[in-house]
DNA sequence: ATAGGGTTAG
């Protein structure tokens, strides 16, 4: 038969030029419509999804189509975001097969619209999709409900995620992998090591796109002992470390605080791309390890990939932290060569290396050449940068865009207020204070947590419920006065507390860092380091005091702040005072 | 014919 003959044909020679050919041969032919259409599908199918196809050809060929069959369309529709990602071409498809009415959508034609709305994050038209999956009686199958449990996930709808989720009685490990990334991508770390252990008691086997969600949730969380035990359940159960994988573990090391072990696998890495380096770089970065980060970048280089936009935030960020002024300079002007447009973050990375170089005026001057308006992140670099130089009007400035543009935000006022704090404006910070009251603000507590055991011991500040409470505040007296005879004098400024000096001091002591830390002196032996993870930043004094702890414990301590990591040894931190 | 994954400023 002819049409087998052709089918046989562009699966076995699948070429361009062939596939004209077959093209121009059926054009010619007088063939019953119905075999028109499904040998035009074939060459559709061929076009738009093969490595070697042309989706505009796939197009005419699709607009020549007497009747185009739901394969055709089905081709079309992921042929498009193939091709690019944040196609809306696939959805504009969909509308049109909608409106038609023929032929009608198939399980194949959900999934890889699903995918589209995923995409470009449309979650009007996916509702929609999902409406449709509930009449089409297609619900239950498996591409269309991980099409839809994907679909909330990206648009970061977890509720609905989890409904979708719920309701699928056979969780396959795609399934379960599509959940754990989802709670993974929003920050729910819990979630996502819980269904973890749930998917292994139901006996689904995890695969190597399983141990990047968890990984990554372990990145997130900082959470460095369970980091391991994947990492080990990895190797023993040998499952294949690809490109991703890896990057995923040498950016779990990297943001646990082991710089040396994500160098190790990223090293081990064959062809690294982009990715790989990037996540080597920013890792470098966050550690403080400037130039290492600047030196990785130019092995980058000689090896011929090229650099992407995340690349650059890596590598000013290193300036940044590293107080590499004029090279922070140099890169910027060499991304611009590259043709990467400087984004928001790029600026942030910028405004934060001139800010911590005490050039204040100059990173004001820098956020007006922006062609955006500056956001929160951008004011608050800014606002601290003017705290650390004492500049009480741009700093005031900077506070009250930080206001007005996010008064929703508690962490702006505490911000604000330590900075009329230190430049000895009470009443401006109780006015700061007063309003924040007024808008039902609360303080972002401090909170710090150690792993010891393989358990997270969590600290919130003044919080006395842990039950070694007893302890630890046994342990925080006996290492105060250890501190305080070894010279150190309180630095009270950062204490929101309009109180006496002698009380801010005693604030100070119960900051969640300093519990924390006496928890890990009280349980654990050098020279193994203390491993903290802060949500807020490090205060002033308590990265004085944690200096002091390292020297006279003799213990290396790590912290990881809200943005980089502190690494306390003998009484200095590696961040050599920047952050 | 189909589904899930890695890097991102303070």
């Amino acid at each position: 038969m002819e049409e087998e003959r052709i089918g046989y044909l562009i699966e076995k020679c699948p070429d361009t030029r062939v596939i004209r050919q077959i093209h121009a041969h059926v054009l010619t032919r007088l063939l019953p419509i119905s075999a028109v259409s499904f040998l035009l599908s074939k060459i559709v199918g061929f076009c738009a999804l093969s490595r070697h196809g042309d989706i505009n050809h796939a197009r005419k060929v699709f607009a020549q189509t007497p009747n185009p069959n739901i394969f055709s369309w089905n081709s079309l529709i992921r042929g498009y975001y193939l091709v690019g990602s944040q196609s809306k071409v696939p959805l504009f498809l969909y509308k049109e097969l909608v409106r038609k009415g023929y032929p009608s959508a198939n399980t194949f034609t959900l999934a890889f619209v699903l995918k589209a709305c995923s995409n470009i994050l449309a979650f009007d038209e996916g509702r929609q999709v999902h409406a449709r999956v509930f009449r089409s009686g297609f619900g239950s199958n498996q591409f269309v409900q991980t099409g839809l449990l994907n679909f909330y996930a990206k648009c970061e709808d977890i509720g609905l995620a989890e409904k979708v989720f719920d309701e699928i009685h056979e969780r396959n490990v795609i399934a379960w992998s599509t959940m754990i990334s989802g709670y993974a991508m929003m920050g729910l770390v819990n979630k996502a090591f819980g269904a973890f252990r749930e998917m292994q008691t139901s006996n689904v086997v995890p695969d190597k796109v399983t141990m990047v969600s968890v990984i990554s949730a372990c990145a997130m969380a900082g959470a460095l002992d369970i980091g391991r035990w994947i990492h080990a359940y990895i190797e023993k159960h040998m499952i294949e470390t690809d490109i991703m994988l890896s990057t995923a573990l040498v950016n779990m090391y990297a943001k646990c605080g082991c710089i040396e072990k994500a160098k190790e696998i990223f090293k081990g890495i064959p062809v690294k791309d982009h990715k790989a380096w990037s996540s080597m770089i920013v890792g470098l970065a966050v550690h403080g390890l400037a130039e290492e980060a600047l030196e990785a970048f130019s092995r980058m280089e000689e090896s011929k990939v090229t650099p992407s936009h995340v690349t650059f935030i890596g590598v000013l960020s290193a300036c940044a932290h590293g107080g590499l002024v004029s090279e922070g300079r140099r890169y910027w002007s060499s991304m611009i060569e590259l043709g990467i447009e400087p984004s928001i973050e790029h600026y942030g990375c910028m405004v934060d290396l001139l800010c911590r170089a005490s050039l204040v005026g100059e990173a004001c001057n820098f956020v007006q050449t922006m062609p955006f308006s500056p956001n929160p992140v951008i004011w608050r670099t800014l606002l601290i940068g003017c705290q650390k130089n004492k500049m009480l009007h741009k700093g005031e400035v900077a506070g009250e865009q930080l206001l007005a543009l996010e008064p929703s935000n508690p962490e702006n006022y505490t911000l604000l207020s330590n900075f009329y704090a230190s430049v000895a404006q009470w009443e401006k910070m109780s006015h700061v204070r007063k309003m924040m009251k007024e808008r039902g603000m609360k303080v972002v507590p401090g909170c710090a947590s150690i792993e010891i055991d393989g358990f997270v011991h969590e600290f919130v500040m003044g919080d006395w419920h842990h039950p070694e409470a007893k302890d630890i505040r046994q342990a925080l007296r006996v290492i105060a006065e250890r501190v305080s005879d070894a010279g150190h004098e309180p630095q009270v400024s950062d204490v929101l507390h309009n109180v006496g000096n002698e009380e801010k001091g005693i604030y100070l002591c119960e900051h969640s860092e300093r519990l924390a830390i006496a928890y890990g002196i009280l349980k654990t032996k050098a020279p193994r380091p203390i491993r903290i993870v802060k949500n807020l930043r490090v205060c002033i004094d308590c990265h004085e005091v944690t200096k002091i702890i390292s020297k006279i414990y003799e213990r290396e301590i790590i912290v990881r702040d809200r943005v980089r990591f502190h690494k306390f040894v003998d009484g200095s931190c590696f961040c050599k005072d920047y952050w």
